[in-house]
DNA sequence: GATGAATGAGATTTCATTCAT
DNA sequence: GATGAATGAAATCTCATTCAT
């Protein structure tokens, strides 16, 4: 279709490329990356499969460029960590705007959660297994107790998690995040508190 | 012709369908469910496509087979869990059966746990949501406080997440597995403790 | 179609693989490689385009097939060529059977003199090149004086050339072949007869 | 604005179209016709596909102009040589003279020589045909012996091809020109000594 | 218990071309 | 003289599935 004879979708110019990357990652994120045909975006759109291929190469270059798009957040938080001394106090400040970063970007990592073996085939895999690399890096001591590092590596997880984990259950989101976030910070925390876990 | 009538004794003789399941799991857990062509997995055992066919009505139906059949021990466990009084000590056994269930069916595993958004348009979604709530409801006390529940939520997902959370951590696989089992047991612990957690 | 109502069309079973060849040699020949699709193969036999991925794993087998199954007498006689003294009655000999050979292989040859590009990407092109590499050393004698060497490469490229060479020109064709190769002989002859020519 | 509106001055200011010529023909001689596409012509050039289109109404445009630009020379010797009388002098100095043209637009006749089947299908094919009718026209004399008109037809042919048939040969390009030229110019004198060949 | 042959639907991708600016 | 955005058509290829044998 997308005639121009009645001006109502002539508004949208020069912002396409967004708009893709939207629908697909409201699509990718329902129905996983494989069973989201590149018609069925552009069907949304109102545009021709074509127009998708102008604006990205591949299939694959939508994925990544929501990627690098969504994360950068997440890569200048890292890069800070890394410059900050590990002290408690860096960690549980990372572990409060990671929480943040997260929330911001829920919808890409809600389909990287729930499509890892295909983020594993495609090339932001790596990106992002870098990324969390770093952050291991900041939060685990590799000579703390073992179960120490379990904390740590936990606390990172619980938030990745924390998004969906707690979609059964009944709450104000808001407080729910908070919950969340209470609980990895206490895992930081009782980490560095030294193993007295056990 | 040795057709199974009565479903109890697949493995008798003729163990292509075993091996199906099995070729199949592997690659699922590999490459995902979507990914995987029946041709792959034909290809894999030297039959053709055809031959799937006749063990398997439909490719959906290898998949459900393989849920139905690996987490039988985990439905039993949840049965008998439903029919025992939700108090720590309980709790704390099934953390531990629940673990070794896991280890055991780890394969499959891995495979929802990376495979989600399949995994939910499937049928096995529903059932294994089915049994994740069941599991939820012995755990999680509606009564008690958020940041419990969150413990205790957290507490099975640590399970869940610790088989591939740990694959890059170096050591002992049975050290981590212990570990992992001790973070989940302190949360469930911590949370009956009264939401004093901190 | 394909319905089986009137019993016309399951005479052809088990030369499905012989008749896309048939036809696909036919449509690359008149309008080349590239503008000739498997849809345009496929409805030419009444078939779907799947069925002709059944017989071949891509487009370029088929025309691989093609060369392979059609230029094997060549092969041969090249293999035979090369246990031969290079005297000028074996090449006379190999001239007269190669002129037979390329005639019965005509369609391919056509479609490879009017492909070359084409040809020269596709791996064919490769062994097409191993071929007349093997031809020329029989003979040409690269000790021999430069005008002989091409003597003896045009006559080669005379029988290559002669099929449609003589396509315009009016005559009986079986008259036109035996001109071609007369022409042919006496460029091999005149070569032997060192360098005297002009 | 510098529009061609006489067609004599294309080169004057403004080099893209010239420029688009050049590329294109490179890659058609490389690629082939139907395998270049008008991407890849722009890319080389770092201009947009539209630019393209401003210098030519379509892909074939580039072709036939490339044809006619470069054929002209051809065109008047042909002119030139119907208005001579048919002697063996004129066909040496025409074949010589056919041979420099054919240097000077070697990489239109490189591509022409393996493209056929494209070439057949465009208009260029028949511009083509017309021209190698005149000259075999003033080569060929149809009341000769069959095996001599062969003749004249392979010493037009043999200069075609002479260009690539050598590639493979070791030696001085001058030398190897010279030596296709001495087989070409044999063939007609040959021819015209009246059928001694035999 | 399995194969050989085929299908229908649909996927990703590419291309020549257009047109307003 | 050229670009940016888009289109319609088509191409190659893959997949799950069927069915007669």
């Amino acid at each position: 279709m997308g005639v121009t004879m009645d001006g109502t979708k002539q508004q949208r110019r020069g912002n396409t490329r967004q708009r893709i990357q939207d629908v697909a990652l409201e699509l990718f994120a329902e129905q996983g990356y494989e069973k989201t045909s590149l018609r069925e975006i552009a069907e949304r759109l109102d545009v021709t499969k074509a127009a998708l291929y102008y604006h990205f190469k591949t299939k694959e270059e939508i994925i990544v460029s929501l990627f690098a798009d969504l994360t950068k957040p997440m890569e200048e938080l890292i890069d800070w960590g890394e410059q900050q001394p590990h002290t408690l106090a860096t960690k549980q400040e990372i572990v409060r705007r990671y929480s943040q970063a997260l929330v911001d970007a829920a919808p890409l990592f809600r389909f990287m959660q729930e499509n890892q073996a295909t983020v594993r085939e495609l090339r932001i895999g790596d990106s992002f297994k870098d990324r969390m690399r770093g952050l291991r890096d900041i939060f685990v001591d590799p000579d703390a107790d073992l179960v120490d590092q379990v904390r740590c590596a936990s606390a990172i997880f619980t938030l990745h998690a924390g998004m969906f984990l707690l979609q059964d259950l009944e709450g104000d989101p808001e407080k729910k995040r908070a919950a969340v976030l209470e609980v990895a910070v206490d895992l930081v925390t009782q980490a560095h508190k030294g193993g007295a876990g056990t």
